[in-house]
DNA sequence: CTCCTATTTAGGATTTTTCTTATTTAAGAA
DNA sequence: TTCTTAAATAAGAAAAATCCTAAATAGGAG
């Protein structure tokens, strides 16, 4: 995928292609990673010193309307991060220190509710992301470590500390 | 699940039980649906006038953490939504309203990463969300509705109104 | 090339969420 | 009960994301 080919899509949808526009499609594809609002815009800085942050998250939302970037949100990370959907594929997010991995591919692909439950709603894509804590996490924040699968949500370690006061805490008894 | 049950939860976890905290679990133990901070700050202002809304997020916060209620974080409303978690599941969100809808059970649950890519990531759980419009905003933003399926991210309707601009637009070529 | 108009932008205001600090309070120990 | 101390709170400041308005500009029409 072309920086060419997406300006193409997004002039093929009416839209119209701006300088500021076009430096953000490039810095999404040249970007290894998800990126923050923020990284973005201090990429842009040199290039474009006046340009507003709302610049930047109006393009990111008409991108991710799009359906050209994914729009990664993670429960502890402060910031979204956004990343050029080349093709679709989850994420593993560190609930310790916020950073995201991609994964290859996606378990539900495809997968659509009951039909029962579903009704008129018109289902369009989805988004799926692992949770958990990366191995300099575990080391940093709690040491015998012991998995509670709540399925969901955040989960427990014995012994690991809460991001809310650092302490270190217990895992509760259910 | 009692509020009895998820306080026990809270102090064997070690925190302490305050009038705010018992009020914030009670108010969305008897929700019947997930709630924006805003509104359990709403159903809070009679019982404690003077709550900090940081006191509702950071209850929230810490909840979440204990794994007793789930984050939902739409990417196009603009506030969180939390909700108790009873056992897991995933939900439907609303791209064009934001309203956001359970649905029972969850197809990945237990799902783990392949391991040659998970490497020391240690898996605590997972978010779910399946992205469309409902019906209503089918009928208010396009007529005639053509499915993109990216997978995931938003997808395209023919005709349909872009949150931006309101302007009409078409789906863009590939 | 010039004109026209809807789109895009910058800038500042607003909303949501988090952080910081000093004060208050829950809950165990004496 | 009173004492002690870590945790929780309120209040205001800060950060992140969005909204609003007037001015600038992309890009098609003539």
């Amino acid at each position: 995928m072309s920086v060419t080919h997406i300006l193409e899509s997004i002039k093929k949808a009416g839209y119209k292609i701006t300088p500021q526009r076009r430096a953000i499609v490039q810095i999404l594809l040249k970007a290894a990673k998800p990126l923050t609002a923020a990284e973005i815009s201090q990429q842009l800085q040199p290039l474009f010193p006046d340009t507003s942050q709302d610049t930047v998250y109006r393009n990111l939302r008409l991108l991710a309307e799009l359906g050209l970037v994914a729009q990664i949100r993670s429960s502890t990370a402060y910031s979204d991060c956004f990343e050029l959907l080349k093709e679709h594929h989850c994420h593993l997010v560190c609930l310790g220190c916020g950073n995201i991995t991609c994964l290859p591919g996606c378990p539900v692909d495809g997968w659509q509710p009951p039909s029962h439950v579903l009704g008129d709603f018109w289902v369009t894509g989805h988004s799926f992301e692992v949770h958990g804590y990366c191995s300099r996490c575990q080391r940093e924040r709690g040491e015998g470590l012991s998995c509670l699968s709540f399925g969901s949500g955040a989960a427990w370690v014995r012994g690991a500390k809460t991001s809310l006061t650092g302490r270190t805490f217990a895992r509760p008894q259910s």
